[in-house]
DNA sequence: TATGAATGAGCCTTCATTCAT
DNA sequence: CATGAATGAAGGCTCATTCAT
């Protein structure tokens, strides 16, 4: 894998090639597993040749970072950003959740891989940067949570379980998702936030008598 | 792999070492992956010999079928008693919950791997009756829901998300569980299971605002 | 590479196939080089195939620290009981020369690969060891021809020159020599151990001259 | 490998920026041997692109040819001088050795390639150019050996060996030799002959008793 | 019966060289 | 002239599985 070229017109056009192969690959680990997947099988989704593949990549291992890489960094800013403004909990969540899946949406094949590759993933050398992120992703929901509470808009028996549960049901969205499918990101989204306001709400019935 | 013994005596040793192989492969499955495992590594952990082995599976990929064969059948013959017996929806949604956990607390290694390897189990000629299995568990969730909602005893917008919400949130249990962590079967069954009748609960105050 | 059979029966067959593995590959690599022999050349030569080669090496560059690993413990094995019994230094000399070239005469297609292939060999992990080995043996001639030189046997007007001509003309030896041709391994030995007692002899008449 | 440029001032640059081509390589291939050493390597240690590197060369083999080729043919002419001028025998060796071993101090890495890539030098069709030119050297060099027998200036009893150890202990100067040391090559040639003058001398007290 | 040496297709990757731009 | 992306054959190596002993 030679560096990639430094002129800039030049490396626009390797910047786009790169992502097509980068997005091949997903497509087809997406499809097949990473292990069923060969670099033969790759050479023929993208049409180029063994040696043509490897300017763009260093490793069979590395397309599968790369596809995890490009995929959690901007997820990531835009949960700080609503982080960030003050907004009242209960929307942060709904925000953060359609970010969430309209990114799961726009990144179908790269998440699948991401959750189904996860002992690959997890032997990389580059691994530590991405559980980071993604330990810094799910702090951010539960400081959602927190504040909720606090705030008494929620009243959440276990705060680690519920937001255990909102990791689970959104990360097992990939596996039965399907784009132009009845249900789009943004009403999935709704679903699980109303499932979730729902459950904790600190002023429902149940909640009101027991208190 | 030659036949097993006939004989009782020997049928039942023969039985017992090799439920020893197929839990030993579930667990260094479930802790480095399909792939990564090594028929070597098994032979290593089991202390058996290459022709040791195929004594008692056919495969390695049978062995993944082994994992997942005896994973499936006790909880599917639970959940048909549990549906069968016609208890009011929101008990029957908890003791199915419960009869789950407590499986996956039970078969923790064997969960992971049928969670992880699913390209793999796909491949399988077998693959056909693990799903339709898997269907019809996921069935009597639904049908459970479908009576609650019948009775009124829960009011679900879109009872497709809300099944595939709980199957996320169990699903993912997994992944994060760990025996005598904080919280055992019995606790997370209960959280989710509140979780959803809270989520959906017919009569709560927003739910009847919103009417 | 599976780890050798620790059964001493089998033990020792393996060894004796692992043997003339090495052997074989010595006379490749001598042939053509180690770069220009391919593992398919050596399958070829052992009449093993590729799995079946593997089972006696790890690597082919193993395969190269193995020609070299059994090459120098014996002759350093010679030397240290050479060197440790106290003969003048003119009869170690020559006894160490014989053993030497025997060597080289008994191994000539290992000491073509070890003189030949330096670049690969000093890119090894195992490296350091052979170095260690062989600036043993060579402070062991040195010393040899110190204690000549104490005992007034040797006039050497620059021993570290002496001693590297020596080493030059001895490891070039296995560039020219071939079994069964003119000169024999003791007749080389003798011719180089005469220069050298010739050329630095205390008592030769130019030597007494310029005294 | 387009044509050199005729034009005679293009030319001169062109020659210059090859030579700096050549000598980059030996460079390199000294350092790290010509098998490690990638043409992506030389690229980098010569600024050139890749398309600009086969300008001058033709091929990664050819260089090696080059490298070798412009190591011999001056080296040769010295001798044919030395070995025109009729001086006595043992002048013509120092005379000899001399230039000799300036041209090893003054083309160190060349030497080191040409006496390391042995296996790769001998495959190449220019091979047998190379090796008559290096023939007639060692012929040169035992005539020199023979007229000082003639003359009665040298007893030799094997003088074909005497001649090889001379070849090993030269050729293997450029392994330790390194520029500014202890030593430079005019004290290592004189060292050299005079170990052959004195280990041959005809007038030795020993020669003269064992006669 | 139990062993472990052997199989061999297929894997991922390299790199000297070319040629359209 | 110069560029650097692309070539593609060949490389070393793996590993689930078999079977002579």
């Amino acid at each position: 894998m030679p560096s990639p070229p430094s002129r800039p017109a030049l490396r626009a056009r390797y910047d786009q090639r790169r992502r097509r192969v980068i997005d091949a690959a997903a497509h087809a680990f997406a499809q097949r597993g990473y292990h069923a997947t060969s670099v033969a099988a790759l050479l023929q989704a993208t049409g180029l040749t063994a040696g043509g593949l490897y300017h763009y990549i260093a490793t069979k291992d590395d397309l599968l970072m790369l596809i995890c890489d490009e995929l959690i960094d901007p997820l990531l800013d835009r949960a700080r950003a609503i982080s960030a403004a003050q907004d009242p909990p209960q929307d942060q969540l709904r925000e953060i959740l359609h970010a969430w899946l309209e990114h799961i949406e726009a990144h179908l094949d790269h998440m699948r891989v991401f959750q189904q590759e996860r002992h690959v993933i997890e032997g990389e050398p580059h691994w530590h940067e991405i559980r980071a992120k993604r330990r810094e992703f799910e702090r951010m929901l539960d400081e959602i949570l927190a504040r909720a509470q606090e705030r008494g808009v929620m009243r959440i028996p276990d705060r680690r379980l519920a937001l255990l549960a909102l990791l689970g049901m959104v990360n097992y969205t990939p596996q039965w998702f399907h784009p132009g499918g009845r249900l789009d990101a943004a009403q999935i989204a709704d679903g699980y936030c109303d499932l979730m306001l729902e459950a904790y709400a600190a002023n429902s019935l149940r909640g009101s008598e027991s208190a």
